[in-house]
DNA sequence: GAATGTGAAGGTTTTCACAGCA
DNA sequence: TGCTGTGAAAACCTTCACATTC
């Protein structure tokens, strides 16, 4: 529960993805103009338990009244501010193929202070093209474009073939956080934190749960 | 442990995402020319623990040999099976905005059996047009079309307001398995499967392990 | 000797239940 | 009365360790 060197509670994986649904009901709430929202609403919003919502929320300290509830917008940017998403990341997009120009119009992105300025790829016919107001950059000046433009997280969209390559480039420019859209392990060093998207595995979780009827919880 | 109605032994959300894991290791490891894997070098290969990897396999089944390990081509068939991804599903993609056609073109979507067969729009611009092949439908021919299709998954790639609507008509038309984008929670009834694929929720998690200096493990 | 399969132990996460406060 | 905050209990998941098998 405490962790031995910090003598601070360690916070699990799951805490921290249910904080970004947390911030996202809240988001929501906030424009439907609510003041106060209670672990009740709030966990039936998210499909989770009061209980749940309860104890998330007071690792990071008290926040709510009793009797009363919590308030939704200090609450959202309180949660913003353990997120680290109470300001804009300067975020790199490597590789301009479906999913890399998709994820380039992906307002999600922007929205959440996500704001992709720079965009890479190794394909001439590229090189140059105008996507979404940004030049698509030569992969062959990443290493320095990285550093001139202050990025700070990376969106690997590039086949699996280049992606440990690549990366080891971009782990040399010093970038520490990585989404990973190829499929397959990166190796990076451990002050380095790698995200794997793969969208495959959802279908097949979804083959898995029809295939056996799976019910969960 | 034990499901009091059914008997059987309960598979954890985890258990049944490092099936995918492990089946693309060992697809990898049935090119690299490999007969037998050991547990060892599975979890080696996908940054878990050998325990881990024998405990997740065994619920299954006893498909390993002592002194040996697992014969890599049938394990990975026999997990295929588990996974239900030894056989092809027809799927559609509803919304070919950015994400939607990125998807349409999508590879391993293709590479893992999950075959695209119709696509949805209701803009009418794009309606008619061809995307890898398939011509867009209006999605007001949606009803008839999945069930003509025998489709049995559903991609939903549209804006948030209205994706409740369409994921309404979508369990209408009996379809079972959805794949939703929309960074929304939708209702649907207990025997429809949802998995919701959130990328902003993955560059979240990389702010706060920045920010906090996470070390997860 | 090498590696699986598996009860038991250990650890983590979730839920319960209630004291305490508005 | 209504709802938070939180120790304690329960449930769940992972790792250990070893008997077993090839």
């Amino acid at each position: 529960m405490v962790n031995r060197d910090t003598g601070k509670k360690k916070i699990s994986e799951s805490t921290i993805r249910r904080l970004s649904l947390y911030y996202r009901a809240l988001s929501l709430l906030e424009k439907e103009n609510y003041e106060t929202i209670s672990s009740r609403e709030l966990a039936k919003r998210e499909k989770l338990t009061p209980a749940q919502v309860r104890k998330d929320l007071s690792f990071f300290g008290s926040f709510g009244t009793r009797g009363l509830g919590y308030p939704v917008s200090e609450l959202k940017d309180r949660i913003a501010k353990i997120l680290g998403i109470n300001r804009i990341w300067n975020v790199a997009m490597i590789g301009v193929g479906n999913i890399g120009s998709a994820l380039v119009s992906y307002k999600e992105f922007q929205k959440q202070g996500f704001a992709i300025k720079l965009i890479f790829d190794n394909d001439q016919r590229k090189i140059g093209s105008n996507h979404k107001g940004l030049i698509v950059s030569d992969i062959k000046e990443m290493p320095h474009l990285l550093l001139e433009h202050n990025i700070e997280m990376v969106v690997l969209a590039v086949p699996a073939i280049v992606a440990q390559y690549i990366v080891d480039e971009v782990v040399q420019a010093g970038i520490k956080a990585i989404l990973n859209f190829a499929p397959i392990n990166l190796k990076v060093p451990d002050d380095v934190f790698v995200r794997n998207e793969n969208m495959s595995m959802e279908l097949e979780y979804l083959s898995f749960a029809i295939s056996n009827n799976y019910t969960p919880n």
